[in-house]
DNA sequence: TCTGGGGTCCTAGGACCC
DNA sequence: TCTGGGGTCCTAGGACCC
């Protein structure tokens, strides 16, 4: 079989190049790309983190997923952005549409990252690194971001050299290349070695990829199981899942919030809870689908995690239901600790394509309609339009959560 | 470093059934 | 009455990703 030509490409500080290019578009001659930046936080979260940072931030030491209060003291003229999702996914597509012309087999892996099959495509666009090349400029032209694109002959090593050098570059880590370019790397280099793997790899004397090829797999296996034979095979270079167009179907939904004070009262914590649960149904409704199993899960004061859920003999998308289900689920797992995050999740989805009033215990049909009838609501007045009477002398937030804002935001119009 | 929020997958143990 | 072992489902927790 012919060998597969990989392209794995990478936005370079998605969020903070995004934004910048967003400002720049509206007419702002600043670029902040070119000052010390970060995107992140949320001022009603107790510790917003940097999602993003701009190059300059560098020689601040400024680290991503650092929290804003210890970037601001390392430098305190920081600028400091809120995240704009809108304008993410905005962007993220127009990515998308830019690389449906080179290849019709794409995969977006995340919101700034997809992965393209250039197999057989050369004839069209040029050798590999040609087209690469192409893709960069045009991008960088046309959207106003830069991108690292990586090129192999699978997935696991295309991305591993979209990482190499940044930003606005172009690389190759073909298998020929595996020990010159990938063995010399720390193996927390290596996709799914994270901190845990890493402590583990470090204690028994191997801190290089090549190290890592070099143990004996079953070694591995011994005290990572499965896990250490997938990475032995990757520090080998060895992967070999296509790459999937179209959307991959969700598992679960969730919403969860770090609370800006320790929840000590059980009526309190149904609140945060009801919070979570509106948007998250919202959504789960959105995009047409119903639910068996409801989870919550808390972190105390103490940051001990945990959880607790339930596989329901039915499916549903109701908020009032599933908010009951997930207080009870709260009132059997929790012991009175303070509590500092709170979250809601639903999994074992199931297409809503069909509706059985028959089988419904309560007035499921009546709920329905209300439900549908808030999210029309809010869909054109906004989240806040329409809260519950509970909130009003609360002091909590009534909709919380990673809600996308659909607010107005001018369209990039001519860059997008 | 004192740690956000959205996900996925794996593992281990217990319950239950045959 | 006690017993084996395998399969499946369920739950909690951990690890990983961006």
């Amino acid at each position: 079989m012919k060998r597969r030509i990989i392209f794995h490409i990478d936005v370079n500080s998605a969020y903070l190049s995004w934004e910048a290019a967003y400002r720049l578009q509206q007419g702002e001659s600043l670029d902040i790309r070119t000052i010390p930046a970060v995107i992140g936080g949320d001022p009603q979260t107790r510790h917003g983190i940097v999602l993003a940072k701009s190059i300059p931030t560098k020689k601040y030491d400024i680290k991503t997923g650092e929290t804003l209060y210890s970037a601001l003291s390392k430098c305190p003229n920081l600028l400091i952005v809120r995240p704009n999702y809108l304008l993410f996914r905005q962007c993220s597509e127009a990515l998308r549409d830019v690389l449906k012309e080179y290849s019709p087999t794409i995969q977006q892996f995340s919101i700034d990252e997809y992965f393209l099959d250039y197999t057989a495509m050369e004839n069209l666009f040029g050798e590999p690194l040609q087209a690469a090349h192409t893709i960069k400029e045009r991008v960088k032209k046309e959207l106003g971001f830069t991108v690292n694109i990586g090129i192999s002959t699978n997935k696991l090593l295309a991305k591993i050299s979209s990482d190499f050098q940044k930003p606005d570059k172009v690389h190759t880590l073909f298998p020929e290349e595996i020990p010159t370019k990938m063995w010399p790397l720390p193996v927390e280099d290596l996709f799914l070695v994270g901190s845990a793997t890493t402590r583990k790899l470090h204690a028994r004397n191997i801190h290089t990829i090549g190290e890592l090829a070099g143990t004996d797999p079953l070694y591995l296996r011994s005290f990572l199981k499965s896990h250490g034979l997938l990475i032995w095979n990757y520090a080998h270079g060895r992967e070999n899942s296509p790459v999937r167009p179209g959307a991959i179907p969700i598992k679960g939904i969730g919403n969860s919030t770090t609370t800006s004070f320790d929840v000590e009262d059980l009526h309190e914590a149904h609140l945060v809870l009801l919070s979570l649960v509106e948007t998250m149904c919202t959504r789960l409704r959105h995009k047409g689908y119903l639910a068996q199993l409801v989870a919550v899960s808390f972190r105390t004061n103490e940051f001990l995690n945990y959880s607790h859920q339930r596989k329901l003999s039915f499916s549903t998308d109701s908020t009032n239901e599933i908010w009951e289900i997930a207080c009870q689920l709260l009132d059997e797992l929790w012991q009175g600790q303070p509590l500092r995050h709170l979250g809601v999740r639903v999994g074992e989805l199931c297409q809503n394509d069909f509706i059985q009033p028959a089988f419904f215990v309560r007035d499921r049909v009546k709920e329905r309609k209300i439900d549908r009838a808030i999210d029309e609501i809010r869909e054109r007045f906004g989240a806040q339009a329409i809260i519950r009477s509970s909130y009003l002398h609360s002091g909590l937030k009534p909709i919380a959560g990673g809600v996308i804002t659909e607010e107005e935001y001018p369209m990039m119009t001519s860059i997008l």
